[in-house]
DNA sequence: TAGATTGTTAATCGATTAACAATC
DNA sequence: TAGATTGTTAATCGATTAACAATC
């Protein structure tokens, strides 16, 4: 038998398109709120900081939501990617570790408008449970891990953010496996192991920077040496 | 003439390996700090999440700095791979916008012990201007944006990070590119633009979740599916 | 010498790109 | 119909992987 080329096969949608797909969303919403109702690849390709080739594969692996020399319709794109996203529905977040990101975190309003809702706070240290925190217009407490269960089952969350100390978050870490979470988002500098069918990202601010001073050295080595040619 | 083969030619490592020479840095100072001396491209691979197939072949790229039937020295890999990403010498960066993530960015330790100084920090609300923030031990004190030039002249900076709202941070973005800056780490979701030569990193909190909340759905679509077969 | 582990090779895989036929 | 722009094709490029000869 070959290779299944039918329509549900296409269901794999490139790792690297996905990646791409929440930075069309987050245009095309903002290109909404400005009132565009029509955009051809190439504009909201250089809006997006990518190529129109690009865009226009990646948005093939959606469907053929365009018109032929006329573009795309701004809202029913931005429909289709969020559909295809799962981000229709908001879906719940629990956030452990309730330090200075923690906190920066949930004031952070970038959650809220793209399908997030933070619906739980944990925190280890005795000093911080209790404590009163403004998520959004409500008032959440801050909770202590042994009602990590409870919270995730009231608030019906399913992805969880780790905003501990490294040291804490392999353990945290097992604690969200344990009630059940299948997505983490980590943002402690380790490497976090995990069973079969959880999924971990990870996101390292100090990453960035260092990738970033790379291409810097690089550049101010190698710019001096063609003005001395 | 074919194309150079010579030492010199492979100076150029892939992308794909300088965004993992950092986790691999860290991971080799996590080893030090417990007297490990020697590892095994095995056991390293496992401590950095990935197959030891594909560090060996990143670290090919630097050089032959292991010793066969034995492993790699912690200590003089650790210190190949900081020489390579420049980080042997601290970076002085200036950062923009000290709301909510500002403040958690400073108060993050992982910046100090990665190689990074923040030399500076700078916002445009009035408010805020003037307001004392420890960094580490010393004391800083918020900088008007008018002040950019001579911040970053006297903290001898040449990595920025933006951490304004969106609406701010284009104009905060050409600000820092006619202040001299080359390398930006931009946290606000927007795409910047700015001139050749200039290299923007971008991290967006919420793409991350975006990705997890589809490869989620994806699981509680398929799997139940599974099951009923 | 025998066992262990690197560094490199070559095959495979996936992502990007440019060009253009299809079609509004 | 003529002009514009999509969706797709095929070529190219870069990254991953597995296997193993080199060598400690």
């Amino acid at each position: 038998m070959p290779l299944p080329t039918d329509r549900l096969a296409t269901r794999g949608i490139p790792d690297a398109t996905v990646a791409r797909l929440p930075v069309y969303h987050r245009v095309l919403s903002a290109l909404q709120e400005d009132g565009v109702t029509t955009v051809s690849s190439e504009e909201l390709a250089l809006a997006c900081g990518v190529t129109s080739a690009k865009l226009r594969k990646d948005l093939s692996h959606l469907g053929s939501y365009g018109t032929r020399g006329v573009g795309y319709d701004v809202e029913f794109l931005s429909y289709q990617i969020a559909r295809e996203l799962g981000i229709t529905q908001p879906w719940g977040v629990v956030l452990v570790g309730v330090g200075n990101l923690g906190r920066a975190l949930v004031s952070y309003r970038g959650f809220a408008s793209r399908g997030f809702r933070i619906v739980g706070l944990i925190d280890a240290h005795p000093d911080v449970v209790g404590a009163q925190v403004a998520i959004g217009d409500e008032n959440h407490h801050v909770r202590a891990m042994a009602d990590l269960r409870e919270v995730v089952r009231m608030g019906n969350a399913s992805i969880a953010v780790i905003a501990t100390p490294a040291d804490a978050a392999q353990e945290v870490c097992d604690r969200l496996v344990e009630a059940g979470m299948t997505s983490i988002l980590n943002f402690a500098p380790v490497v976090l192991s995990v069973p079969e069918g959880v999924e971990v990202r990870k996101v390292d601010l100090a990453v960035e920077l260092q990738i970033l001073a790379f291409h810097e050295q690089r550049r101010s080595e190698t710019l001096p040496e063609v003005m001395n040619a």
